[in-house]
DNA sequence: GACCTACATTGATGGCTGTCAATATTGGCG
DNA sequence: CGCCAATATTGACAGCCATCAATGTAGGTC
């Protein structure tokens, strides 16, 4: 990824160290929060775990209503947020939208902990 | 909530699948929905990187308010939910306490993304 | 064109959450 | 014992969020 500022551990006595800029960069962190909220909502990870296991890879959303115990643009609305956090991905075929993982979304997001 | 009157669509036809128990349970998706939920938040990702990237693996509170530009009792705050979500351990020494991230924890995160 | 179906959008609402100021607690020190 | 320093807790408040009802949009069918 990119360089971390060294900690230098020098200062004063014994509580501390000084801390001068954190490790992870308020926008950087800010960007990543952005995945994890898309993760924090047990009706979302449903969504994911669904649509992973689908077989063909790609569920429209009348399967993914009844499920959830959800109103349908109760889910509309969590689709959405889950496809502009790039984890999943919309086909729209004729009336119906497919969707699917987002190939490599998930793997990236357990990059950003191991990477933190 | 309560039961919902199941529409019969009569419309068996060609858009999906069944469709039954989703792939992960209720309780469980709320359960792993606290862990993302603890980390939904990009201040409390910049406490992990911080506490990460010390040298000695403990931190003390002084440490972390002044790099995130937050009042003492909001950093507080934000360690107490990732110590709750099982992120970090807390260590009481004297007036200070030292916090260290809990072993394990962020590969078991990142887990909880792979076995969706 | 008229109508139905699948999905998205809007508006409203109750609940949760991040933040701070003020206060309480606890340990160390004189 | 009295005081200070480090941390935790409480109360209050603004902003966000999950949900639903109602409505809008677009594709398919007759």
């Amino acid at each position: 990824m990119n360089l971390l500022p060294i900690l230098e551990p020098a200062t004063d006595e014994a509580c501390c160290a000084p801390a001068g800029t954190p490790a992870l960069g308020a926008e950087e962190a800010k960007q990543k929060a952005l995945v994890f909220k898309a993760l924090a909502d047990p009706n979302r990870l449903r969504l994911l775990s669904i649509i992973k296991a689908s077989s063909s890879g790609a569920t429209c959303v009348c399967d993914l209503t009844d499920p959830l115990d959800l109103g349908q643009p109760t889910v509309s609305h969590h689709l959405k947020i889950l496809v502009e956090a790039g984890l999943l991905h919309r086909e729209k075929r004729g009336t119906w939208a497919y969707f699917s993982l987002a190939p490599g979304a998930l793997d990236n997001a357990a990059g950003m902990l191991a990477n933190l």
